[in-house]
DNA sequence: AGAAAAACTTAATCTAGATTAAGAAATATA
DNA sequence: TATATTTCTTAATCTAGATTAAGTTTTTCT
């Protein structure tokens, strides 16, 4: 099961055996049932989380009482509130499985440690936030250019198999519309 | 003029000698006059760019022609397109500076070199986009929950002087509405 | 200093998407 | 296999912000 998360890491960099080895012997395993939380509102974030099988999401409520749907993540993608992991402060954010799932997760001091001295793994982590960087810009230039019909038909395009995997709801919210909006779109595009 | 990139550098890690003098040894500079692009559309950007005086928004222009502010960058950051650098394809956007600026510059291939082997340097930019992560987070969730005079009122609240220093149709346009609106916006507030 | 260009304002009209509300399907649970 | 819960749909009404267009103010350049 680490196996997914060391073929992960040789995608991107090569750290000797023992590098290796004293990353992956920090990293902690758990299962997360579906609709179960690895964080929560208010409590601070201890964990960066790999995951290795299953889907989350991480959304936030706003006075209004609604849930605001701000990232998914799937097998390979690691999660956190990096506000709150890196600045040890409460989060605001909840991640929750919308399905049964298997993470592995990293303490923020056992992190720390390694990327102390670990020039492969702070390589690693470079490397994927340069991703995270670039995946977030093309976000927030669709955001800015795209209408909601236009996000989803993208969004759809770019992946088919994971509209399928989640409730339209938790869809139309990261895409910034409310789920009566989505059914509009829907019933127009099958029409 | 390096020392600004050597400081800021020193804020975040702890470079021997040696990997401070390897890295600063490859920076170029340049002076880049108001309204002058550092990188255009259809070309490949070659450089990340770390702004030592002046002020910098990167935009696209949509099908309508419209331009689309999605960044500004100010003294002490790294700005870049990030997917065109990394992965050597043609740019989608413009980065002008909006008044007289100096950057530091280094080229793909040289930094290239240097994160191969320098711990700290990677540090450094792990730790940057770290932080870069956490504002583009925090930015999509505000893009989310606020209204255009929310968005307003924050961005004013969080950079009263930054407000000043740029023309008010690139804040619309960054803040995701049109200049008419803004203008509209202050009317109200001015009241 | 004067002309041209750039930036900002105001106001009327229009529209994408929100809101509200009610019912229908689908899924989970006993 | 019935009941409860969750998810999705439809439709009427409403609103934040876009669009268009014209005029004004500010800045830049010669």
């Amino acid at each position: 099961m680490i196996e997914s998360l060391k073929n992960h890491i040789l995608r991107f960099v090569s750290p000797s055996k023992k590098e290796m080895e004293d990353f992956l012997n920090i990293i902690e395993s758990e299962n997360i049932p579906a609709k179960h939380y690895i964080l929560k509102e208010g409590h601070y974030c201890n964990y960066n989380h790999f995951i290795v099988k299953g889907c989350f999401r991480s959304f936030f409520i706003n006075e209004k009482g609604v849930e605001k749907t701000i990232n998914f993540g799937i097998e390979d993608w690691w999660l956190t509130d990096f506000d709150s992991f890196m600045n040890r402060t409460q989060t605001q954010l909840n991640i929750q499985a919308t399905e049964d799932a298997t993470v592995l997760k990293i303490s923020k001091p056992n992190l720390d440690m390694v990327l102390k001295s670990s020039l492969e793994i702070n390589k690693y982590f470079r490397i994927i936030l340069e991703r995270v960087r670039i995946a977030d810009q093309r976000r927030i230039q669709y955001m800015f250019n795209l209408s909601g019909e236009e996000l989803y038909n993208t969004f759809y395009e770019y992946n088919p198999e994971f509209v399928q995997r989640i409730p339209q709801y938790m869809l139309a919210s990261y895409l910034g519309f409310t789920p009566e909006f989505l059914s509009k779109i829907r019933a127009k595009k099958h029409s």
